[in-house]
DNA sequence: ATGACTGGTGTGACCAGA
């Protein structure tokens, strides 16, 4: 049993405690960290290593960033960069193979204000993810797309859908992408587990949103079928949002039956 | 419709997040 999660950490300095007392309390084998909010040379390698982690990481100044971590198996690094605009130097995605899973940990663009240039980047990434997802749809290993891709995909994914119509996240527009990579053959971890049930992976800062469950699913494990076979369990940790100095995200975890 | 929080950066009347 190989168990993965996925987990935007809003600052992976700023939020380390609160990373290592989940690690240690979680135990995930593989973990995909997104929004490190770090270059490279602060990644801290020296506490994750301590925590008993390899690492791999992709990071820069100030925004974005995203990780792999691993516990038992070597992380065999397979790319960095999401390819398609030779012009993107935002650090949103890197991809590996950890016992014979390929892993691609993403953190999609928010993409507001909406209508404006950071929409339109956000679904120009959504296109060249959904090229590069199709690449992996020809792999007969297991892959694994996960990580935070701001959105969410139905109206069941968020707490007052009327009030989200138009926002980057809930457009009809990155909506649609959404379920266009969907059809290439990815099957949403957690929705196939609970099918009918409101789970939510974010809660805002503002307004005791976490207090009133006035949450967003937006953080997603999307499988192939080599790998969606292979699934047993999942869930949110959802009290660690309810910890002192916490991210605005949840972490995110599935369990997959060993080969 | 607005603003409320938070991390990072660097003391900004800051930016960006979702």
């Amino acid at each position: 049993m190989m168990k993965i999660a996925t987990y935007n950490v809003n600052g992976v300095n700023g939020r380390l405690p609160v990373l290592l007392k989940w690690l240690k309390i979680a135990k995930p084998d593989v973990v995909c960290l997104q929004e490190l909010k770090s270059p490279d040379e602060k990644f801290p390698m020296a506490a994750v290593e301590e925590a008993g982690y390899k690492a791999i990481w992709h990071g820069q100044k100030s925004w974005n960033g995203v990780a792999i971590l691993s516990r038992k198996h070597p992380i065999r690094e397979i790319g960095r960069g999401l390819p398609g605009d030779p012009e993107d130097m935002q650090s949103r995605f890197i991809e590996a193979e950890v016992k014979g899973i390929h892993i691609c940990c993403l953190y999609l663009p928010n993409g507001n204000p909406a209508p404006g240039p950071k929409f339109d980047y956000k679904l120009e990434w959504f296109k060249r993810l959904t090229a590069k997802a199709k690449q992996l749809q020809k792999l007969t290993e297991p892959v694994l797309l996960v990580g935070d891709f701001n959105v969410m995909p139905t109206e069941l994914d968020v707490y007052k859908p009327e009030r989200w119509v138009d926002d980057a996240l809930f457009r009809p527009e990155t909506r649609a992408a959404f379920q266009k990579l969907i059809k290439q053959g990815w099957t949403d971890a957690i929705r196939t587990l609970y099918p009918d049930e409101v789970i939510y992976t974010f809660w805002d800062y503002f307004r005791n949103a976490y207090g009133r469950n006035a949450g967003l699913r937006i953080d997603h494990f999307l499988m192939n079928d080599a790998l969606s076979k292979r699934l047993q369990n999942g869930g949110v940790d959802k009290e660690v949002r309810g910890w002192e100095k916490t991210s605005d995200h949840a972490p995110v975890w599935i369990t997959v039956k060993d080969k």
